[in-house]
DNA sequence: TCAAGAATGACCCAAAAGGGTTATTGACAG
DNA sequence: CTGTCAATAACCCTTTTGGGTCATTCTTGA
């Protein structure tokens, strides 16, 4: 949907970049919807202290494109053809990691959420918000901040909640200590010298550790134990 | 400092919640410096929709006070006389999950703010930000979203950048694959029939793992693993 | 083409781990 | 005041681990 024209027009926009005032924000987008693209265009273009460096329907060449327009802020989509707006942040972050990239995607599910924070996006707007929210958005991040979505913000804080302990699987105070040094590498008798208490008592605890977490052997019951929350540092 | 006289106040203000209107946002604060709990207040009061219910300089009483005002919203410091914030999110969460509480303190440290996310706090404004941001953010609050300062924003979404493998300790894929048997709880001999290889091989494998791992027994390469993300599932 | 590294396999051997059974002591709840 | 449970301890016996040393094959990169 993206026709040669607007390519056109866009690199014209391009050239007038020398005459730009230094505290102008520069931006590029990423979109593959064309009607979207051009709505964002207009937004940006009118909007003071904003000024638009390219605007591309995939993210093919992106790292060319970001050496060439060198922009403050990326507005990436996700979804776009041959090559996700994702691989595209991790090209983008790679080499120019203080380039700030706010996803804005109909995504609102966990996997691209985490995976697009994971690598680097600094922002992490929903298409179903207004542009307005948008364009605030570009200029938060800008200035540093994270601009999210209520939503997406909410499902962020959530990923912090489910940390506490899921099942202490009813082990006593001593046998999560056993079990903590056997993590760090003791043996039986080495524990037993640490705790002052004899092998047969340690062997006696992680017997029945092993029993209360339905495991058989240290390594198992180690990687179980870190995995639910009742050991770790 | 605050004065008995503030609390008939209050307590005659909460009265007057028979004749709210529904859609008012109540709201109550908790807050020990009294110049700081008296601004707050005023501007609850002065903002169009919003109710204030109360206003406490510790959260002795937390529980006691939230089951009088029911409140929509909470301001919680985190450095209060005698019990800290965080106990008092702790504690009116587990009993009042819906009631949304916003931390409002001047701590930007990651212990507190990702102690507080933990632990169910709803947003995380820092007193450095101006009061107009905090009565925008208990809105937000209120319409499910998570405000945060731009800067704790980042921290949050920092968090999430620092997950990849911190180090692989160039195992090899089939060391890592013998090592997730490993943590599955397989002995040497149900590895080898699994990979259908001898467990010579195994032994082998799981020998160059300890050394590259600087471990030397299973349960601690298993933590080793399991802590930089080696292995997982 | 040659060296490096990955994957494979084997042997020796001592130490550690793991399963079973039994028992004593002290604390705490009903 | 009696039963339960955590913590302690011991003995038996088999299997598993873990450290050392050596060797072959195959792929891959310099």
């Amino acid at each position: 949907m993206t026709t040669p024209e607007m390519g056109y027009f866009l690199s014209a926009k391009y050239s007038r970049n020398l005459y730009q005032k230094a505290s102008m924000i520069k931006i590029s987008i990423y979109e593959d919807n064309a009607r979207l693209s051009q709505l964002l265009s207009l937004m940006i273009e009118n909007t003071e202290g904003f000024e638009l460096m390219a605007c591309h329907e995939n993210c093919l060449e992106a790292l060319q494109n970001t050496r060439n327009e060198r922009p403050d802020v990326i507005v990436m989509d996700i979804d776009m053809p041959q090559r996700s707006g994702i691989d595209g942040v991790v090209e983008i972050k790679s080499y120019f990691p203080h380039i700030k990239i706010i996803m804005h995607t109909v995504f609102d599910g966990n996997e691209h959420l985490f995976d697009c924070l994971s690598k680097g996006a600094d922002g992490y707007i929903l298409k179903k918000d207004s542009s307005t929210r948008l364009i605030q958005a570009i200029k938060e991040v800008n200035e540093g901040g994270a601009p999210m979505s209520p939503f997406i913000a909410n499902k962020v804080l959530q990923s912090f909640r489910k940390q506490p302990v899921t099942d202490d699987f009813n082990l006593t105070d001593r046998e999560i200590e056993v079990l903590t040094y056997l993590a760090k590498g003791f043996s039986y008798r080495m524990i037993s010298i640490e705790l002052n208490i004899s092998v047969e008592t340690v062997r006696r605890h992680i017997k029945n550790t092993y029993q209360k977490l339905h495991v058989q052997c240290g390594p198992e019951a180690v990687a179980k134990a870190i995995r639910s929350g009742i050991i770790n540092s």
